[in-house]
Parts: structure tokens; C-alpha cells; sequence
RNA sequence: GGGACUGUAGCUCAACUGGACAGAGCGACGGUUUCCUAAACCGUAGGUUCCGGGUUCGAUUCCCGGCAGUCCCA
């Protein structure tokens, strides 16, 4: 039973017939309070407008005989601080421990979810802009997944628009046949900007040409389009290379252009409904009176835009999942265009929750990311540094370039990972990489400590006899220093940490919750000989180390950072 | 002009959605290694939570009005 659920019930016993549903027992915000506190009795004072300390007693004299609480108090003007039994605690611990996914709840069972991030433009290679999407999206699915939703990872790419015109006319004229036979991103991006660059001359005939390839390829002509899927392949197999090395998978690679046939019964159906209508030869929802503005579902030129392929892909998604949810990871510029076309779809009739997760924008130096700026750090460049940095350090300790990748990797992601998605980032070489303090690497350091501790102790040595010592088996836990007990209770809030990071779309909420539980294990492991201590409180110290592995190695393996055994 | 987001220690960020003395990391200063991995640990210094009102027993958090930065829309 919950602890929430022990103190509303004494609430209820207390005060019969009112409604204590949102009693809360949360961790104590100071070790000196106790283990754990209630401020409710002051919620419900304030409400019956008794006295909160009167309430307070009410609920503690309700608890008593309660074996779960050693001590139950009122401190200050009404808070209820609690102190745990040891019994309790170490059954609590003994339970998480041999839970499957220590103990995360299975809240999404039976129900879909479509996550939809990464997304990068085809035809361009990946960023640092584009880090943040595809890490922070691949936190949340894996957040999802564990909690048993079944989710549909879906990878919108931008492989539809003006740019294949640009692309196929510099495809043909200005790349040599050398470039065109080994086609590669770097290729299709150097034509691109070279093409570009032409359209812009003056007498326009470069331009022309490029809009009629465009023409041609959308009117369905053979060669172009052939030419059109050549480019996304090959876009499609650059950007898995950088997915492989980040761990993220997708299962779709579903890009705008899969719904082109969609989008004509959209904008139909939108006028038949009423809510799309003539305006200055486009056609346009008005969203005036939600302080929404006008959104454009079919340009002058009959062209569409992004609020009518969004349209057309969520009707797709419904049609052919019905998923419970949809999720967007997109940056935080695209609010406005998110918060239109969900209001353009709820009027349409669609029920399924849409989501959008905003991130902050990236910078360089204080400058927006972009070809201009001259300042676009390639992905494949970051995390070759990165990997170079983490070498340089792992090589001393006799680590190969595979532990270099799995701890450069994980400081990229850390990094990112540990901020709330609405900040903005400025990128810098050093805060990405960060090896120490508050970073990826810190928690992997942390984790392969215990990794070590536990071979030691299972292999049968511990270290100063060389006198084998196996691991106990059914030995329980034990928890009795202020160090320990710190430790076991952080541990026993993993899975309210990972509900509490899904429900709120924050992966930075799990991350914050691994730091502190790491801080505490090293606190604890600094100040506590494990291994040298008496048979009994070197068993029962073990347990708690073990158990803090698995919870570690299990709350990275949700950020998709890589737990190695040894560093 | 309208709107969104942000503003917390020198810097980068937390604060479980209204709780107790606002916490971490980095940086600074000082300490810890015949001992289980020092990428660690312990300690010291550092705050008008942008400003002004309001609600409340209680506000970094909610409301109103400003200011500043970033972004979006016409």
C-alpha cells in the first residue's frame, strides 16, 4: 500500500465523508523533518476552516497503530512529518528490488502513443540544431515505452518542397559524374547551396528552371521522381548512420511527402465544414477569436503548407493507430503553428490528445545556428570530438574507443538531457562535453564503481585477505546509517520520478532525480566501507549497492545513455 | 501593434505545480588517497528569486501592472 493511500486514509477516518483525493505523501524536504511529510491537514484547514494543527492531530492520532510509521509529528503551523519503521523501509526496498523495471509503474498499457521527433530536412546533413529533438524525443519515447505504452516512433522528415527543384537542376548541371556516381549528403548539400546561389541571379533563367524541375517532379514525371527518392535514400541511410551511433530508432521514416494525396480532402473537407474560406486567393481558417490569429491551409499559388500536412497526418495516424496520444518534439518557434492546427483538428472532430513539447532554441555564441552564421557544427563533427575527448581521458585507464563513444555520447546527451526543454542553449564545446560534476559521465562513473564493488564481492575476494567471501544469497536489506537511509529513500522514489518525467514531457526530471540518487551513492560510498565491513553490514550494504545499480543502469538506459561495467 | 516563452548565487541550472532556513554543478578558497575506481568525497564564501502591487497562515511558484531578453504572427 501506498503511503499516499495510508495517511488519506487516516484523513478519511479522521474527517468521514469528505473528499481527501488529493492527499500526497512526498519525500521530506530535509533529512531533520523526518523521511517523509503530508502538508494536506493545512490544504483541508484552510478548506473546513478549522484549526491545521487541530486537523493535523486528528490524521496523527488516526495513524496510530499503524506499523508503517515509527514516529508521526506536527511541526509548525500543520505539516505532518513521518518517520518510516525500518521494517517497513527495508521490505519497501526488497519489493523494488525484485520488480521488473525496478517498480515502474505499467500505466500505458493497452494504450498507443505516436512520438514524432528528430525530423531533420533530407538532403542536408544533421546538426547541432538538431541534437535536441532527437535526444530529448528519444527520452521520452523510452520513457513511454517503459511504462508500458506502445509507441509508435515516427521520423517526419522534410522530403517534400521548393528545395528538390533547386536540388535536381544542380543535381544535373553542376556536380561532376564522379559526384553524381557516389552521391553522398555532403555532395547533395554543396549542389544545393551552389544551385541556390544561381537562382538568385539576375536574369531569373536558372530560377525558372529550377521551379519547372520542381513542377515536373510534382506532376509525378519519372525521372525526377526517381531522382526525388535517390536523394532521400541516400539522406534516410546518413541520418541512420547518426542515429546508430546515438541509439535512437525509429519505426517510421514517414516524411511530409507521404501525405500529399491527404492533403486535397483536408482542405475540402475544411470548406465544407465551413471553416476554411477565400482569402486574398488563399484559403485560411480564422482563428481570431482564440487570439490565434489566421492559419493558411492552401497558399495563393495552391500550394500547401505545414497546417495542412499536419492535418493530413494526424488524420492518417488516427485512421490507421487511433493512438490515445500524439506527441510533437519540435522547437519551441512553432508554438503558435502547433496551438492553430490543433484547434483547426479538434474542430474537425479529432479526439486524440494532442501534445505539443516545446524545446528552447540553440545557439552558438550568443548567434542563432544557421548557414549564414558560418557557426553549424555538423553532428558527425560533435560527437567525433566528443569522442576524441572522452579518449583522451579513457585511454589512461586502458579504455578503448568503443568506452570513449559510450561516454562522449552520453556527456552529449546528459548535457542536453538534463535541462528543462523549454531553455535555450547556448553551445559550447566545453558544457557539452562536461566529464565532471553534474553530467553524463559522473553517473557512469558512478554506476561502474558499483559495478566493481559488486565483482569484488561476488568474486570472492574482497580485496585486503584475498580470503574468498561469496555474496550472500536471501540476505535482506538492512538499513542503518543516516547515509544509507538517505540512499534507500531516493531509490524507493524511482518510480515516481519516471511517471513524474512522462507526465510533465521532461526527461530532465529523471535526470535530476539519477544526479541526486549518484550524489547520494558516492556520498554514502565515501563515508561507508562496504566490502570490510562485518558479514552482516557488508551484506546488507551490498544489497543497497546493488539495488542502486539497477536503478542507475535502468533510469540512463531511459535517456538512452550507455551504462558500461567498467571505466 | 498583438501574442508566446524566459528572468533565481560570478556562470550554467534545480526547486516534485502554494510549504519549513531557495538547492546543485562549474568557477574561487581550504581539506581528504598506505582504504572497495579521487571522473570522487568533505568544508567555506557567494541570494532584494528582475521591479512594484495583490491573494494567502505561507509566494520563486497564482493574479494584476511594469522592465529586460529571445522568439512567433501581420
Amino acid at each position: 500500500m501506498e503511503l499516499s493511500d495510508i495517511v488519506k486514509a487516516a484523513f478519511e477516518k479522521a474527517y468521514p465523508g469528505e473528499d481527501f483525493g488529493g492527499v500526497r505523501v512526498l519525500p521530506a524536504t530535509d533529512p531533520k523533518f523526518g523521511d517523509y511529510q503530508c502538508n494536506d491537514a493545512l490544504k483541508f484547514a484552510k478548506k473546513a476552516k478549522a484549526n491545521p494543527r487541530e486537523v493535523g492531530a486528528k490524521v496523527a492520532e488516526a495513524l496510530k497503530g499503524n506499523d508503517v510509521f515509527e514516529k508521526v509529528e506536527i511541526a509548525g503551523p500543520g505539516f505532518l512529518n513521518l518517520t518510516v519503521s525500518s521494517a517497513w523501509l527495508n521490505s519497501q526496498l526488497a519489493d523494488l528490488g525484485s520488480r521488473p523495471r525496478c517498480g515502474i509503474p505499467q500505466k500505458g498499457a493497452g494504450k498507443k502513443v505516436v512520438i514524432d521527433y528528430s525530423s531533420p530536412n533530407a538532403a542536408k546533413q544533421m546538426h547541432i540544431g538538431h541534437i535536441r529533438s532527437t535526444v530529448i524525443g528519444c527520452a521520452i519515447d523510452r520513457i513511454f515505452r517503459s511504462l508500458g505504452y506502445d509507441v509508435i516512433a515516427d521520423n517526419h522528415l522534410g522530403d517534400w518542397g521548393t528545395q528538390f527543384g533547386i536540388l535536381i537542376k544542380g543535381y544535373r548541371e553542376l556536380l561532376t559524374d564522379d559526384e553524381r556516381e557516389n552521391l553522398t549528403v555532403a555532395n547533395l548539400e554543396k549542389c544545393y547551396v551552389l544551385s541556390a546561389a544561381k537562382a538568385k541571379e539576375e536574369d531569373g533563367v536558372w530560377k525558372d528552371a529550377c521551379k519547372q524541375e520542381l513542377v515536373k517532379l510534382q506532376q509525378g514525371d519519372k525521372d525526377n521522381l526517381a531522382l526525388w527518392k535517390r536523394f532521400i535514400d541516400i539522406s534516410i541511410g546518413e541520418f541512420d548512420r547518426m542515429y546508430a551511433k546515438l541509439g535512437v530508432k525509429f519505426d517510421t521514416y514517414r516524411g511530409e511527402s507521404y501525405y500529399n494525396d491527404t492533403m486535397p480532402g483536408i482542405v475540402a473537407k475544411l470548406q465544407e465544414m465551413g471553416l476554411a474560406v477565400e482569402s486574398e486567393g488563399a484559403l485560411v481558417v480564422n482563428l481570431e477569436s482564440e487570439k490565434l490569429g489566421v492559419a493558411i491551409v492552401r497558399k495563393s499559388d495552391g500550394g500547401y503548407n505545414y497546417t495542412t500536412s499536419d492535418l493530413a497526418c494526424v488524420k492518417t495516424r488516427v485512421e490507421e493507430y487511433d493512438p490515445e496520444r500524439i506527441i510533437y518534439v519540435t522547437d519551441a518557434r512553432q508554438q503558435l503553428h502547433f496551438k492553430q492546427w490543433f484547434s483547426i483538428a479538434a474542430k474537425m472532430g479529432y479526439t486524440t490528445k494532442l501534445v505539443h513539447v516545446p524545446f528552447g532554441l540553440m545557439s552558438f555564441q550568443g548567434k542563432a545556428i544557421s548557414t549564414r552564421e558560418g557557426n553549424l557544427i555538423k553532428l558527425d563533427e560533435l560527437l567525433a570530438e566528443a569522442k576524441r575527448r572522452a579518449y583522451d581521458i579513457v585511454k589512461e585507464r586502458g579504455g578503448d574507443e568503443k568506452l570513449a563513444e559510450q561516454i562522449g555520447y552520453g556527456a552529449v546527451k546528459y548535457s542536453d538531457l538534463s535541462h528543462d526543454p523549454i531553455t535555450d542553449i547556448d553551445f559550447s564545446w566545453d558544457k557539452a562535453l562536461a566529464l565532471e560534476g553534474n553530467s553524463g559521465p559522473y553517473l557512469q562513473y558512478a554506476y561502474a564503481r558499483v559495478c566493481s564493488l559488486l565483482e569484488k564481492a561476488g568474486s570472492g575476494t574482497d580485496g585486503a585477505s584475498g580470503a574468498p567471501e561469496p555474496m550472500p544469497k536471501d540476505v535482506g536489506f538492512a538499513v542503518s546509517t543516516s547515509s544509507e537511509k538517505r540512499l534507500a529513500l531516493q531509490l524507493l522514489e524511482f518510480p515516481g520520478a519516471v511517471v513524474r518525467a512522462a507526465e510533465a514531457y521532461k526527461p530532465s526530471v529523471l535526470a535530476d532525480y539519477l544526479f541526486q540518487a549518484a550524489q547520494l551513492y558516492s556520498s554514502f560510498y565515501q563515508s561507508s566501507p562496504i566490502l570490510k565491513s562485518e558479514p552482516s553490514v557488508r551484506a546488507a550494504r551490498l544489497k543497497l549497492c546493488e539495488l542502486f545499480g539497477k536503478v542507475l543502469s535502468t533510469g540512463l538506459g531511459l535517456l538512452g545513455i550507455d551504462t558500461p561495467r567498467h571505466i
